[in-house]
DNA sequence: CAACTGAATTATGAATTCATTATTCGAGTC
DNA sequence: GACTCGAATAATGAATTCATAATTCAGTTG
């Protein structure tokens, strides 16, 4: 007889977890671009060793997330400007393909799904509420992207975005990008609705144009023009 | 004083010299897909211990190359014809736009060496040399992308190249195929020297929908059709 | 003789230990 | 007083060790 309760789940080695967390430490900011990660504190903090948690930092290195220096340990990757140049286009390429695709397999509850968060996503703009606003236009861009089905485009799209997904770059949006932006995801549900592939592909991408803008424009405040490499620890 | 030849030299890092090699293994076929990965041996074939292994394991699981089950160890991730499907559509929206951005910045130097390369490729078709024309084949599509001076383009395509990278599907293909590859080249040669952004951008597109009929052809091949999953091991 | 049980073996996951390299800090020199 | 050199300290990289889970295989039972 076969356990009534299958249950698989946890199995979830500890190098794995670990590379959940820190990343999660990184994309929120608990660790800044550019600072040292302290291999024996976060050891202490998880309450593991070394070894799982060194496997977890080369993972994340072979992600980008993180860069290692032979003999002189991991810090989180700075993105600079032209790093930003370099990897926009690419994600452009991948927003499209996943707009395209999803036209193709998106199911009606799906797309009712995506229409309710975008209403709570217009309320939260309304209220002038950045944080949620935040929340709840990346669970609608991570929602078109399950709809494609398609792991490889997925994991190769959040690897981009993981590296520039900061709920920071929003706070000092202008209310003239912000406003261009909701009336994006307008287009954005619309052509869903159409299941126009093409549409959506070319929304998409003149949507991530703007986030570039965004982000380039935090980034400007982040390091003062000039000063080439930034500080290298706080 | 300094040492007469600055050398820079290998300061490579155990692991990621693993993680080269081993990837190598993989993909000139020493180690077949679904086969199961002797951490020992590999161990004692490069005199190392488990702990660099290890974690070169744990790069290449994490980019598609191995699969890692919980205390059951590496495989060799065997790719399905499913996989395949959503892997080539990626690949196609980053060919393209590696056709696209190699032509902005692609110099004159950088396309005579493209067309000599593309020459000795004919050559080796004319020849009926299989081996040598997959070669150049390969330094074409490598020298396109190196032309994009796109890092993150470049690591991702090789990311996913990587996991079908095998010469041997080149060794059913038809002559007819075959003769059409080649044509193509002939066009995106053409593309390259008009700095034909669109144009090449479509061709490769299309060049890569080539593939993977012999790629899909060759899989067929390997695991007749009706049986789901492939053999585990040999 | 097939199928099951359970001990022996082996492999894996993670902690610990060891060697080597960087970094820090202080003494000495110009 | 600033700089250099060098010892002490701390960190990293890799090997080893240890605990645990999976696999194998012999013995048993139906």
């Amino acid at each position: 007889m076969n356990a009534p309760e299958a249950e698989f789940i946890p199995r979830r080695s500890l190098h794995d977890e670990l590379t959940a967390r820190v990343r999660a430490l990184i994309t929120e900011g608990a660790l800044a671009p550019g600072e040292k990660i302290p291999e024996k504190e976060l050891c202490e903090r998880f309450g593991v060793s070394r070894t799982p948690l060194r496997e977890a930092l080369k993972v994340l290195a072979s992600e980008g997330i993180v860069t290692l220096r032979p003999n002189r340990g991991a810090r989180v990757s700075a993105l600079t400007a032209a790093e930003l140049e370099e990897v926009f286009p690419v994600m452009g390429a991948l927003e499209a393909l996943s707009g395209e695709i999803a036209c193709r397999h998106i199911s009606d509850a799906e797309i009712a799904e995506i229409r309710a968060l975008h209403a709570r996503m217009v309320e939260h703009w309304r209220a002038g509420e950045r944080e949620p606003y935040f929340r709840l236009n990346q669970a609608i861009h991570e929602a078109i992207l399950e709809a494609t089905r398609n792991e490889t485009l997925k994991s190769m799209y959040r690897g981009l975005a993981g590296r520039l997904m900061k709920a920071r770059y929003i706070a000092n949006m202008s209310p003239e990008r912000w406003a261009a932006a909701v009336a994006e995801h307008q287009a954005i549900l619309a052509a869903l609705e159409r299941r126009d592939g093409i549409g959506l592909s070319a929304i998409l991408k003149a949507h991530l144009a703007g986030k570039l803008a965004t982000v380039k424009d935090w980034l400007e405040r982040q390091e003062p023009p000039g000063n080439g490499a930034a500080r290298q620890a706080d």
